[in-house]
DNA sequence: CGGCAATTTTACAGTCACTGCAAGATCATC
DNA sequence: GATGATCTTGCAGTGACTGTAAAATTGCCG
C-alpha cells in the first residue's frame, strides 16, 4: 500500500520510541523495586541492570546518574506543573496568596502511596537528603521565575525572590512536619498553617 | 635516628596530636592550591596525597571525603559560631531581629580573601552546590535551636521554625545577590535589605 | 638506652559509579 | 534487501572510597 500520505507521523516516532520509553520505565519500577527491597546503597547499577534485562552498560543511556531513577517517579509530579499552575493564578492577589493556592492544587498527586515511598527512600541516605534540597532549589527558582510573569514590575523583584524562598521553605517546612507526625494531619493542613505564620 | 630535641615537653599534648594536626593542615593547603589551580574535578586525590607528601591511603584519614577538604576551610568561619553567638542575644527583641543581629555580628569572617576563594570553588560544581545547600540545613537547624532556647515556650516552636527558615532563606539569598553584583555593595546591606523585606 | 604496646602510615586489593570506544545487533526507509 | 541511523553491548579505564594486614613511628616504662 504505497499510499504516499502521511497521515500519521507518529508511526515513524513508533516502535523504536516505544521500546525506549518501555525499557525506561522498565528500569526504573526494577530499581525502584530493589531500592525498597535492599535499600539504595546495597543495590548495585549491575543488579538494576540485570533485574531490567539489559546490560550494565546500556543502562547508563537511560539514566545518567543512581539518583536519576528515583527522579523519575519524583520529576512528573510536581516539578514540571509547577510553572504553569503558578502562572495560571490571578495576579489580583498578594503574590503569598497565589502561590499557596497553586501548592494547594498540586500536592494531592504528592500524597500517593508510590511518592511516600519514594520519599522513605529520599531520606535513608545522606547522599539523597542532599539531593532533594538541589530539587527544592530547582523549585524556588521555578516560582520565582512564574511570579515575575505575574508580577512584571521590575522593582518588585527583589520582593518577588523572597516571596518564592519563603514559599518553596514553607513547603519544605510542611512536608517535615507531616513526615514527623506520620499522618495525623494532612499536608494542606500543615501548608496552610505555614503560610499563615509567614506574615506572622 | 637524630637526638630527641624537647624544647617543649608537651604534658598531654604531645608531638603526636602536633603532628596530626599539621598534617591535616597541609593537606587542606595543597588541596586548596591544587583545586584553585586545576579545577576541582579534575584535581585527584592522588595528586593531593603527592602534594602533602603522604600516601593516597592516609589521606583518607585525615578527610573522609573529598569536599571535606574544602569544608576545612568553610566550616570554621560561620557555622560553629552561630550557634552561640545567636545565645548571647536579648531575648527582648523580635526573634528576626536577633538573628540579623547575629548574622550581622559574624559574616564579617566571611569576606576574607580565602572565603571568596573557597566560595568561588563550591559554586565551580554541580556537586558542591548541592553540598553547599546541605549546609545552609544545617545552619537553619543550628538557629532553630537557638531560637528555642531563647523562647523556650513550646506553642512558638512552629513559629520559630519558620523564622529560622526564613533567616537562613535571607542569608542565602543576600549571599546569592552579592556574588552576581560581584562586590558593588557589602554583604550586611543585602541582609538588611532582605530582612526588612521578610516582615514585608 | 632498650624493649614493648599503641598508634600511624603504607601497600595492596577490591568495590562501585560512571565514561569512552568500537564492534555487533536492530531498526527505518528507499 | 541494501543502506544508513540508532541501539546495545563488552571491554578497558578512571577516580573516590573501603578493608586488611604488614611495616614504620611514637609514647612510655623500667
Amino acid at each position: 500500500m504505497s499510499e504516499a500520505m502521511e497521515e500519521e507521523p507518529a508511526r515513524t516516532e513508533g516502535l523504536r520510541e516505544r521500546k525506549r520509553r518501555a525499557t525506561r520505565l522498565r528500569i526504573a519500577e526494577e530499581g525502584l523495586r530493589l531500592f525498597v527491597e535492599n535499600g539504595y546503597d546495597a543495590t548495585t547499577l549491575e543488579a538494576v541492570a540485570v533485574a531490567s534485562r539489559i546490560s550494565a552498560r546500556t543502562l547508563f543511556h537511560y539514566f545518567k546518574t543512581k539518583d536519576e531513577i528515583l527522579q523519575f517517579w519524583k520529576g512528573p509530579g510536581f516539578l514540571e506543573a509547577l510553572g504553569p499552575t503558578l502562572l495560571a493564578e490571578s495576579a489580583d492577589q498578594p503574590p503569598l496568596d497565589a502561590v499557596l493556592s497553586c501548592f494547594l492544587k498540586l500536592i494531592s498527586r504528592y500524597e500517593t502511596e508510590k511518592s511516600v515511598i519514594v520519599d522513605r527512600i529520599l531520606n535513608s541516605t545522606e547522599a539523597l537528603r542532599t539531593r532533594k534540597q538541589a530539587i527544592y532549589v530547582t523549585m524556588e527558582q521555578t516560582v520565582f521565575a512564574a511570579l515575575c510573569e505575574l508580577w512584571p514590575r521590575p522593582e518588585r523583584r527583589a520582593s518577588l525572590r523572597i516571596v518564592a524562598m519563603m514559599a518553596i521553605g514553607a513547603l519544605r517546612l510542611a512536608m517535615e512536619a507531616q513526615r514527623q507526625a506520620s499522618g495525623t494531619r494532612s499536608l494542606a493542613d500543615y501548608l496552610r498553617d505555614n503560610f499563615a505564620l509567614l506574615g506572622r
